[in-house]
DNA sequence: AAGACAACCGAAAACGATTTCGGAAATTAT
DNA sequence: ATAATTTCCGAAATCGTTTTCGGTTGTCTT
């Protein structure tokens, strides 16, 4: 099986490579005549463009990287999905990697895509990236970052984001109109932007309702896993018998703790309620349901993408660059895990 | 920010192309000195190979497609994550696309992948996929690919798959094992072989047992979806007020009929138990937790690219191309929906 | 001091596709 | 018939790396 190249269509018609490559584009300086030889036998053989050459010619290799901090995640499959179907749209294929939210990888995992030529990558910081040269290094040597969900605002690049403080605002709002008083929060990890600002909706919606904060209700859980919930769980319970709403951070640790909080025999809403965040399918499935707040990852995901194509389209026509902050909207979800108002 | 090449290198040291990429890589024909020489400038300079030209004349990418019938599902998302970690240790990069349970999605992806000149291809086929001509091709021009998961036997490559026959001929005999007499079928749609092979799994442990096969106990459930389930669980006890176990094709859709059934107040396992497949996420935290099977998604994709870099490897030696056909452990999972033996 | 060898390095030809620039042939205008 | 245009095509340079195959030096023998 003999790969199919210009020079090959080329000789057997007695033509140059040139004219060959210019025919099957369609160029204005070549006839009806050739063009119509040249495309039927570059269809008849089948031929498929070179796509090594292409890129060392074009300088471009239509691939983009998409790092994620877990893969096997609901909210962060979505995301890959939608970039991966926005990319296909429009011809670009992606490179998925993962940083286990740890620094190093994150870096190590940017670098290999870097020596692939991506044309541009999306981006999500892992928990534990405290410090974004690698990332303003990148985007001075004019590759194009998009940063999504977990961004900073001190890099300065077209981001998708949610409003993650007002949708943490809305929750503990909806907690309250529900009759709850004492409500306690578990928050991620201490880095990301988007703890941080779930972390102060919280507090604002405290503080618009006249309820007090208190440091004690706020619990951390340094990573998004069901076990971190099932473990908490007791806790709260332990240091305040009269608590009686929890808003997580994220839904699998709101699992955690309703689970564990089944176990031992407290009734969900009755005694407490609980709402989650980013409405994973696990949600719709718990006993009760999990009233939550949905971050449409899929839209995100497409969202990012379009961000990244604008600013390639950007530079492909000399145009500066014009970064862009998108919001994406999100929505309450009341389900069995919280009262009704 | 001009990029650093060889010859940039080769011109500011006075020497030739040809001896900057030898000091490079360390052939034994330049001296220590003018290796010390190149690699410090290198490094300084931060000079990274371009990897087209490099993809160009070796002829290689470095580069693998995956190809995946539907993203956003736990199993797949392990088997995408057992891939990319796998294929980074080696030096590879993986591009991922979906194929939409889709003949022509499948067909089309096949070839954008293929036009990228990826080096091998990871495939597991779409449920509606009933020929395998495009793949066939392939294998004849000397694509390396690996079929997971859902594959045909018609096809002469290497694969990765579990014994579906054995996962669910056990899985059924479980549920005899606990005392269940009649046990109906959710399979899946029909052609995959992995549906084919787990709904004759089921029905040799009814033989083996003497129970006799009724085929009006056999549901089919057209796609992988909590819908599927929820919908069929009515049906089931409508047409028989006796079956008093249910072994259903995956989780997804035992998670469904488990929903369902209590809305409708049917005690599982008491009236009725059931057993899944695959042993997603979700079916720790359903309540009852839901028996399954386990699927390591995970170990199946590390050992798909590891098949595929075999043969890589074989094809660089020159070394004839031999498939494996690698089969992982399952072993089944007992919790809630089931009784105890 | 001549020959034999080793040690080092470079020219050049790939790998395929793209595109500029110029030139030959065919057409039209004068 | 000559000049002025079009129309059409090709040579050649590029993109950056790799590798073969020689060719220079210099060192070591005797």
């Amino acid at each position: 099986m003999l790969k199919v190249t210009l020079k090959k269509i080329a000789s057997t018609l007695g033509v140059s490579t040139a004219t060959v490559s210019k025919a099957l584009k369609d160029y204005p300086d070549i006839s009806e005549k050739t063009k119509k030889k040249v495309k039927s036998l570059a269809a008849s053989l089948n031929y498929k463009p070179n796509s090594f050459a292409q890129s060392l010619r074009n300088q471009e290799s239509k691939i983009i990287g998409l790092i994620i901090p877990t893969i096997v995640h609901h909210f962060f499959s979505n995301i890959i999905n939608g970039v991966i179907d926005a990319a296909s749209e429009q011809g670009y294929l992606v490179i998925t990697l993962q940083s286990n939210e740890s620094y190093e990888d994150e870096k190590n995992k940017i670098n290999l895509l870097i020596e692939k030529n991506v044309d541009g990558l999306l981006l999500s910081l892992s928990d534990k990236t405290v410090n974004y040269k690698h990332i303003n290094r990148l985007i001075d040597d004019g590759v194009p970052v998009v940063l999504y969900d977990k961004i900073s605002r001190s890099v300065n690049c077209s981001k998708v984001i949610i409003n993650d403080f007002a949708a943490a605002f809305n929750a503990t709002q909806y907690l309250i109109d529900t009759g709850c008083k004492k409500i306690a929060h578990i928050r991620g990890p201490l880095k990301p932007q988007t703890t941080i600002d779930r972390f102060m909706g919280y507090k604002k919606a405290l503080e618009v309702n006249n309820i007090s904060f208190d440091d004690s209700l706020v619990y951390v859980s340094d990573s998004l896993s069901f076990e971190n919930g099932y473990n908490i769980a007791p806790k709260i319970i332990n240091d305040h018998n009269d608590v009686d709403a929890i808003f997580s951070f994220t839904d699998l640790v709101a699992t955690g703790v309703l689970i564990r909080f089944k176990e031992l025999g407290i009734l969900v809403p009755e005694q407490i309620s609980i709402i989650g965040f980013s409405n994973w399918f696990l949600s719709k499935i718990t006993s009760p349901t999990l009233s939550t707040v949905d971050q449409p990852g899929y839209e995100m995901g497409r969202k990012a993408f379009t961000l990244l194509y604008n600013e390639l389209n950007q530079i492909r026509n000399g145009e500066p660059i014009k970064h862009e902050i998108v919001e994406i909207a999100t929505k309450v979800i009341p389900r069995n895990s919280t009262k009704s108002i």
